[in-house]
DNA sequence: TAGGGTTGTTCTGTATTTCGGAAAATCGTT
DNA sequence: AACGATTTTCCGAAATACAGAACAACCCTA
């Protein structure tokens, strides 16, 4: 294991953490003793990816932070789709979100939040997955080739688990160009999604998520309506370079 | 310097850069040779920091993004704050965000965008001047030995540039209770900044950001009014431990 | 199609750096 | 003031990072 290893591994470990860590348990955890991870530990502070409060105690820097939301900035996509999102999320009062696959995982690049009480709220870059969600079905109808289909954990009584039963469902979503997930990930969740198709291949997807009970309210057709049109703007955006 | 400094140089490095990298100019940009630049890029790419697309270039991870939004959402202060500055948004249709100092730094640590066309849109994690900005008057006030004030360089023609007028406007700040920017750092943008005095000490800043013409609109009255209440509303939550 | 020029990747002996126990410095408490 | 706990510094031994060179894959051009 490198050097450098060693010093990620630590600076995961601050970020998963929610409080502030001694150095003798940070040292411990990271099974190194106090004088190395003391050592290790310096160069992340001095570019604030670590701080370290009065009491000596080390935590995630903020320079983390900062790091972080330019990857999200450098995507072209996150930057055509927010305005989209934002409409949408507006005129239903429900979180529209925005889904990429990257390195064969799915995550959440760009969202816009509804204005319920209680509603869907994805955090930027947390990752989903392939078999249980509306997106999932999106990517694997359109572009099965850049995610990875592992096993297919059971998350609810909904989950599809047999791969005759998904990829039944993944032709028909070829077929009618959208896609729904009712409470297959999470109880009581809801998603209708559309593909983002550009230059001839999928860039994205996106979802409108919601609760179970809203979902039935608004009923598929207008859901998906909804969707595949915000879908449909995003990509004429990133075509027509819309500023 | 040490090989996790050559590490991060590589990692900031690629997190500044809109455009993948080529191996080799990248190398050359860091000063090493082509081996070593591959040899410390690898452990960063095995946990996703850093990306390789089809052609070897390489480019910031999505990594990265998830590690940075975990900083902000360990910050109790940035979810006590976000349901008020939402719902503080809608209201005016303006932007409200959050500041806070970390490391004698002023730092953007929550938003809630307006919905105006031209609308104030601060990057999370964006650092902004002292001198120059509502928020930092308000930290001058209120809490001056948690920024450090270094020279104040001229930004507009409004900016306050000697340390003899801006002492007399953070004395007229503290007994006012609020602080306004009227083109101070950037033409065209004006901000209403007030307090979040919690535990005897300053806990952040909350501010109102909008286009000048629309802040006289608004009138310094009611702007003024409206984040003092919010600021007072975030004080409220995190002593309340409303969740 | 052959060839020169790039580029990313792997390999390997050398030398620089890390490693970690122990001592020193710092802080808070009794 | 002395103790206890913890962070920080120090230094010889040892592991590992280093960079040149070779390799493999990929363009373009002739």
């Amino acid at each position: 294991m490198s050097t450098i290893d060693k010093a990620l591994d630590a600076l995961f470990l601050l970020s998963e953490r929610a409080h502030a860590l001694r150095l003798a348990d940070l040292a411990r955890e990271l099974g190194m003793p106090r004088s190395s991870a003391h050592r290790i530990l310096a160069p992340l502070v001095k570019r604030g990816l670590a701080e370290q409060d009065s009491d000596g105690r080390y935590r995630a820097g903020f320079a983390l932070l900062a790091l972080g939301l330019n990857v999200a900035s450098r995507e072209p996509l996150a930057s055509a789709a927010k305005p989209i999102l934002e409409s949408a999320a507006a005129e239903l009062g429900e979180t529209f979100f925005l889904v990429v696959a990257r390195a064969g995982r799915l995550v959440v690049l760009e969202k816009a939040e509804g204005n319920g009480f209680l509603r869907a709220a994805p955090r930027l870059g947390a990752e989903v997955p392939v078999h249980a969600t509306a997106v999932g079905k999106i990517y694997l109808a359109f572009a099965p080739d850049l995610v990875t289909l592992d096993e297919l954990t059971r998350y609810t009584p909904a989950t599809l688990r047999s791969r005759k039963t998904l990829n039944a469902e993944v032709d028909r979503v070829r077929v009618q160009g959208w896609a729904t997930n009712v409470e297959e990930w999470q109880a009581g969740l809801s998603v209708a999604a559309a593909p983002i198709m550009s230059q001839g291949r999928l860039q994205g997807a996106v979802a409108l998520a919601t609760v179970a009970a809203r979902f039935t309210a608004i009923g598929t057709n207008t859901a998906t309506r909804r969707v595949v049109h915000a879908a449909e703007g995003i990509a004429l955006r990133i075509e027509g370079r819309t500023p």
